[in-house]
Parts: structure tokens; C-alpha cells; sequence
DNA sequence: ATTACGATTGCCT
DNA sequence: GGCAATCGTAATC
């Protein structure tokens, strides 16, 4: 029990804490929707089923000289373009995988960045070789999508549809919310859109995060 | 046709 | 903190 993580999340649709959003909800700018995102679930359905709580959001929007939609549509980032509420999925340094959740009405290029995971279900050992145990297994974009199984054959796949969704917590989890410019990005650093718990020990940032805490108490 | 470069990660010093 | 890995995409020649 060295990860001290919260309980994994139920599945599911019906009852229990977490229920179905609306097409509403991805409705908002990408901003606005990567701060709503947190404390909400992924989840992938299939065998095993995976899930976690979203701790760490990403804003990219069509004006922002960061994102990949600033230069207009091209066969990588088409689905960025969707309506809110579908799967964006691209493909980055040779080998990892970025899950992004569109936002906004269809045509405005805009997405949230899902940066990283406390680990419900179905994440983890055996089999990962994450070198931080448990709670990094999921921190971290690429990490993420190879934690939750998730590839470039859920680009443009609709969240209200599975197998890949997104469910809201019936009671809002009020942690403390930090802000900061995005990570990883040679443009647009003057933007405040990253958002993170920052009582998680599951955030991806070196300063702070999870990984130099973790090399710390080594 | 060629080339430069990532919305990253993990291993090295 | 530095840097190699690894390859699809998009800009450039």
C-alpha cells in the first residue's frame, strides 16, 4: 500500500457515483472544459476494463500558436475539428500515443489534453514496467494511453458512445486546483491552460509532481 | 524527394 | 540536468 490511492471507481453508467454527461458538457471552450475534466473518469470498457480519475487537463485551442490545429486542418489532426465529446488521438516522437477530448462546437479545432491518471481499474502491474509504481503508471500522456490500452484506432471515436467514455463525478470531489502554462510546448508558454490537483500524487510536472517526489524518497 | 521536428519518456552523467 | 530513441507529418527544395 505504498501508492496510498484513493478506491477505484465503480463501473458504470447507472447508479453510483459517476454518471453519463450530455453532449452539453463538451460543449464549452477547451479551457473551460480541461478544468470540468478533472476529477472526472476515463474509462475504457473491454477485458480487463480500465479506468481512472482525470488529475491533469491541457487547453489547446484554433488560436493558439501550441496546437496543431493553429495551422488549420490536415489529415493528422481532421478529428481535433469534431464536435466536443470525441476521441482526438495522434501519434507523437516515434512511439507515444496523446489522448485529447474535443471541445467546443464541430469546425473549431479545439481539444483538452488528458495529461494524466489516478489509477482505478485494470491499470498497473503486472506487466508495466513504469519504473515509479502504481501511482506514476498513468502520469504522463503517453503513459496514459499505453496504461489504458488506448491507440491511434480511438481517433475520432465519440465518448458518448464507448468503448472509451467519460463519466462525471455525482459529488464534486472539491480538491485544491493548480494552474500553470503547458508543458512541452515552444509556443503559446504565456497561457495559463494546464490544470492539475495538486494533492495528487499522480501529476506528470518534474517541480512538484509526482515523478521528482518519487525520486526524492528514493 | 528531402529534411527538420515534435502537446514524450527513460536512461545517462 | 542532458540527451538519445524513433517515425509520421508537414514544410521546404
Amino acid at each position: 500500500m505504498e501508492d496510498g490511492l484513493a478506491p477505484a471507481a465503480l463501473s458504470g453508467t447507472g447508479e453510483g457515483p459517476w454518471r453519463c454527461p450530455g453532449r452539453s458538457f463538451f460543449a464549452a471552450g477547451a479551457p473551460e472544459l480541461a478544468r470540468s475534466l478533472l476529477g472526472c473518469l476515463l474509462e475504457v470498457e473491454g477485458d480487463p476494463r480500465r479506468s481512472g480519475v482525470i488529475v491533469e487537463t491541457e487547453a489547446y485551442t484554433e488560436e493558439d500558436p501550441a496546437s496543431h490545429s493553429a495551422r488549420g486542418m490536415t489529415a493528422r489532426n481532421r478529428s481535433m475539428f469534431d464536435a466536443g465529446g470525441s476521441a482526438y488521438v495522434y501519434f507523437v516522437y516515434g512511439m507515444h500515443c496523446c489522448f485529447n477530448v474535443t471541445a467546443g462546437p464541430a469546425g473549431s479545432g479545439e481539444a483538452v489534453l488528458i495529461r494524466a491518471l489516478e489509477p482505478g481499474e485494470g491499470i498497473g502491474p503486472p506487466g508495466q514496467e513504469t519504473g515509479g509504481g502504481l501511482s506514476l503508471a498513468a502520469s504522463g500522456p503517453g503513459k496514459l494511453c499505453r496504461a489504458m490500452g488506448i491507440g491511434l484506432e480511438q481517433n475520432g471515436a465519440d465518448l458518448l458512445a464507448g468503448p472509451v467514455r467519460i463519466l462525471l463525478p455525482r459529488k464534486s470531489p472539491r480538491r485544491p486546483v493548480g494552474i500553470s502554462s503547458r508543458i512541452g510546448i515552444s509556443r503559446g508558454g504565456e497561457r495559463m491552460w494546464r490544470f492539475f490537483f495538486e494533492d495528487s500524487p499522480c501529476v506528470s510536472d518534474g517541480r512538484g509532481g509526482a515523478v521528482s517526489r518519487a525520486r526524492r524518497r528514493s
